[in-house]
DNA sequence: GTCTATAGCTTGATAGAC
DNA sequence: GTCTATCAAGCTATAGAC
């Protein structure tokens, strides 16, 4: 049993690792040898854990996809309950999407924060976006624009995807803290000001939701 | 006089390259040999023209960002010269920053497509995006945001900044075409529909703008 | 200005001892 | 399971002939 515990306390400081510094410097941007040096580990260990360090990343981004997409999942349902008649408002639903990111972050800040820039970079990413942000996340994406559906029912399907598309960016380039922001605005704002996200992201992109459903159609 | 023009030709030649495969897979991703073999040229005459592969990069984001700069700001300047009394409204001064890349695309839309998924993944790179787009984008996106403060005189500097960065997110993610929309919506919406991006961005980012701005203060 | 050739290093991945 | 040692390939960059 003692074996068993090690093998994955290794293989989950290797993830780790790899994590942290493809979030940073990109898939192409890492060797195998900075991860297992980061980790603490010879560099062989990498391969008799994981079959590639293409399997690497893939073991990387599904990690933590799980329990986001979990956590998410809980959110929406638990919204729902509180709705059996009407339905919940588009903030709400964008919360429920929003607020799992940010209690994630509240726990474990450094953790989470390399995972949302290594997603961030994926997303917007033209080899690997289209194909990985489907397979990671998709399926969890469809069932909230069911329930934007839902709350926005003269909204046509082409307004709604485009919505999500247009709130996919906002969210992952937010959360991706790149410091851009701070910049521009000569430090009034700040990339990790958390608290100014969740005052402003929802209402942003919930107002962008309603014109378009709102929008006269040609 | 021939010599200094097919220098030109040659420089050109090796940029135009490094941008496509630069926007494909990234900075770390290609290497100096693959960008030469794609220019026609020897590995050599990388190392003659720019002092680096990093300088190669760098050449490849300015010379198309003065460009694009030009053209926003001889769009911003005409609507501004249209209104010389009222503030254009929100809709308007987005329009001003996002059709000249629309015009771009439907001149020549390859070039410029490579370029705007190379700005993607540069915007959402937790390690440039700070720098890089502060230093080739921010003067002028910050006279973007007075022509933005004029039209929404009520909204505090902190929310024009965050719905800029939105925007931004919005913006870079759109026009990266990952094609990733075209998944989740099962068809229905196509990466590359930039008369569906032109109907429904700016409406959908001028509703977020006005949300923050009417929103009351704590 | 354009080539050949190569220095000096790092890469992903594996074989085999223990 | 964890090490040493290593391979073949590819990398950035430069020196020097023409």
């Amino acid at each position: 049993m003692q074996k068993a515990v090690q093998r994955q306390q290794t293989r989950d400081r290797i993830l780790d690792a790899a994590e942290e510094l493809f979030a940073h410097r990109g898939y192409e941007g890492v060797s195998v040898r900075q991860i297992m040096s980061q980790a603490g580990a010879d560099v062989s260990l990498a391969y008799y854990h994981f079959k590639s360090k293409r399997d690497l990343f893939d073991q990387v981004m599904l990690r933590k996809a799980e329990t986001l997409n979990a956590l998410r999942l809980k959110a929406l349902e638990a919204l729902e309950r509180r709705h059996p008649d009407d339905a919940p408002t588009i903030e709400e639903i964008i919360g429920a999407f929003t607020k799992p990111l940010l209690e994630l972050l509240a726990d474990n800040h450094e953790e989470w924060q390399h995972y949302f820039q290594l997603i961030a970079q994926i997303n917007s990413s033209s080899e690997w976006g289209g194909e990985l942000m489907t397979r990671y996340f998709d399926p969890l994406v469809s069932r909230f624009i069911e329930a934007l559906r839902k709350a926005l029912p003269e909204c046509s399907n082409e307004d709604l995807y485009w919505s999500y598309h247009f709130l996919s960016g906002a969210l992952t380039l937010t959360f991706a803290e790149t410091g851009r922001i701070d910049n521009l605005s000569g430090g009034v704002c700040r990339s990790s000001d958390m608290r100014a996200i969740n005052d402003r992201m929802p209402a942003f992109l919930a107002a962008g939701f309603r014109a378009l459903a709102d929008k006269p159609r040609d």
